[in-house]
RNA sequence: GCACAGGUGGGUGAGUGGUUAAAGCCAACAGACUGUAAAUCUGUCCCUCUCAGGAGGUACGGAGGUUCGAAUCCUCCCCUGUGCA
């Protein structure tokens, strides 16, 4: 899942995401919830329609920000306080609003609202960050069971267009359930992607870096029963290897017939390690990121295209790669566009990276199905 | 020709007697980036050695000079900009 923090994939166009295949994308309770705000995106349609996105969107909870955000926030059992980065100003997140802001977001899948335990963390405070996480997944299970959209993305279009946009009132559910469930689009178009599916929550396994909490915590998260669960406070600045051996051990105690998805993580040999173990979705800004920043990846390894040897280099950047940009343009071209600061180098970098992902999943969906065939 | 202003490291630009191999910014070069406060951040950036802590050399238009000590003060010269002839 390409990360789109604030409804937009930094970099690419949401046609762009189309044409690479991307089936969902991620977007983020803290930063839409202070800007521009739940009611806005209410009063657009809710997330989808408001970004002109009709696939899955999944929303994250909030959660990490609230861990990374650490000088400016205050922890208690009901949820944390913490201060806007953008303005300083005060605001409350906590299970039940979490819940609130996503089901108003409208977000196919959306996060319980958990505490991202810190790196390093001794015994004691990592286990009770995960009772913390466990009592506010219950909350989070409660509010949601009562509050949640039937249909993602509840809007009724035409109560839309004939109140016009600006002044639309809020939406309501009706219109949506009765037709297709798919979102009308703006511009006419039919939706590419459809699902009558309905909201669902997804629970998130803590337990620091000890594999018997993790244990602990996987369990019980399960005794709370959620659709789907995740592998959460994972990247946080541990050792690899230990990221994996925490990852792996995780996943034996996690249902295999339900989604198992590991948050923020990684580079294409990780994803793809954990995809072969069984981990069914990821999320990760390191691929839109680095394209950012030139750090691209490829067949052969990573490239950082700055680099002055590079500068005359005809060749295309990966010559195993079959993305737009890699049939097209030289590596040559695509470092005179990072040196120049064109914003071209950050869109192209960027549609490479996630081909280069998409690609990489791909593949490995084709191992797995074979080893599956295999027996 | 006269009168002002000014010439600093690849560029720009601080510094007007010692703590200055010379701030900051840019460029250049390298590195980092993993549920996005990230078009961000870090390091290197005169030359030569190095036991990696340092050692030596050269340097603020040029040449002299004053001084224990000069990018900084003085003299002459060269150059640039602006104004007046």
């Amino acid at each position: 899942m390409p990360v789109g923090t604030l409804g937009s994939v930094k970099g690419v166009s949401q046609d762009v995401l189309e044409d690479l295949g991307v089936e969902i994308l991620l977007g983020n309770t803290y930063h839409l919830f202070l800007r521009p705000g739940v009611e806005t995106v209410r009063r657009m349609g809710g997330l989808h329609r408001f970004m002109s996105w009709d696939r899955a969107i999944l929303t994250d909870s909030g959660g990490f920000q609230v861990f990374s955000l650490n000088d400016l926030r205050k922890v208690t059992e009901d949820g944390v306080a913490f201060r806007s980065h953008l303005d300083g100003s005060p605001h409350f997140l906590g299970p039940e609003k979490a819940m609130e802001i996503q089901i108003g977001l409208g977000a196919d899948i959306v996060m319980a609202f958990d505490e991202c335990t810190e790196y390093p963390a001794d015994a004691e405070r990592a286990r009770a960050s995960m009772e913390l996480t466990l009592r506010w997944a219950a909350r989070c299970k409660n509010y949601f069971r009562e509050h949640k959209c039937e249909v993602p993305w509840a809007v009724d279009a035409a109560e839309l267009r004939s109140a016009g946009r600006t002044n639309a009132s809020a939406p309501t559910r009706a219109s949506a359930m009765s037709g297709s469930g798919a979102l009308p689009r703006l511009d006419g178009a039919e939706p590419r992607h459809h699902t009558d599916a309905n909201q669902a929550l997804f629970g998130i396994v803590q337990g620091g870096m000890d594999a018997a909490l993790r244990r602990e915590s996987a369990l019980r998260t399960i005794d709370i029963g959620f659709p789907g669960y995740a592998i959460g406070g994972l990247s946080v600045g541990e050792p690899r290897e230990l990221t994996r051996d925490i990852v792996l051990s995780t996943l034996e105690h996690l249902p295999s017939d339900q989604p198992r998805y590991l948050m923020g993580v990684g580079t294409p040999e990780e994803i793809a390690q954990y995809a072969q173990a069984g981990v069914d979705m990821m999320d990760c800004v390191l691929p839109t990121r680095a394209a950012r920043h030139g750090l691209l990846f490829t067949s052969e390894g990573k490239v950082s295209i700055k680099q002055a040897r590079y500068a005359q280099d005809e060749s295309p950047l990966d010559p195993a790669c079959e993305c737009r940009v890699c049939l097209r343009y030289s590596r040559a071209y695509l470092r005179h566009l990072y040196a120049s600061n064109e914003l071209l180098a950050q869109v192209l970098n960027t549609v490479h990276n996630l081909h280069f992902y998409l690609a990489t999943m791909r593949a490995v969906r084709a191992w797995i199905r074979a080893s599956d065939a295999a027996g």
